[in-house]
DNA sequence: CCGTCATATGCCTGTCAAGGAATACAAGCC
DNA sequence: GGCTTGTATTCCTTGACAGGCATATGACGG
């Protein structure tokens, strides 16, 4: 949990990993397989995401099966909030002035 | 708008700047006294937010003014949504759960 | 035990970004 | 037109990864 959960994000592999598992848990070989790349790379972005809390594993015979955890991105959706209020607002203002034109 | 939201967003001197910016917009020279860094640094990250549409700025008189523009943050809030769904369900369920206790 | 499969780790190299110092540019003021 | 103030840009150095290859570790089957 030591790294910034945007430093974490802010690679493209590490949220294809994410994409990924987001559909379904996966075993390491099963992502090298649909990352493309090469076994150690993969392995080595899964140490990241597991270190900042973003995928927990478990033990399955001779693999390592690889599961989201979203308590991290909760982190980061709670660090949007206050600009979603602003953007909520504009559109507030938005409607309004649409309904005072109609 | 080349560089991607995330990459933008893991350094935390710019999540600093839009805090700031979130509040009010403010000259460089604000926020160089506002981050204690030096006014280059400052200068570059702007650069960066201002690349990937972050930020805007206008000139008046000798300074510029930037200003938050919430776009490339409404991105990022899409991205988000399938992982939101995600506990969202969680919690779903939970309150099934508790309600199933009672 | 030994070989094998699945995964993790170490080492090395290349790339890239951040920050400081010096400098260039741009707009106002006298 | 020089001068000052505010901001951008350039150059340089340094440090942080990312990825590949080789290798270590760990669990299973015979």
């Amino acid at each position: 949990m030591s790294v910034d959960a945007f430093a974490v994000l802010a690679e493209p592999t590490r949220r294809r990993i994410l994409d990924r598992l987001r559909r379904s848990e996966s075993s390491v070989g099963d992502l090298v397989d649909a990352l493309g790349m090469s076994q150690p790379a993969v392995s080595k972005h899964l140490k990241v995401l597991r270190e900042a809390g973003f995928v927990t594993c478990r033990t399955a015979a001779q693999q390592r099966i690889y599961r989201i955890d979203t308590r991290p991105l909760r982190a980061v959706d709670e660090w949007l909030g206050p600009y979603r209020r602003m953007w909520a607002a504009h559109l507030d203002a938005l409607e309004r002035h649409l309904d005072s034109q109609e």
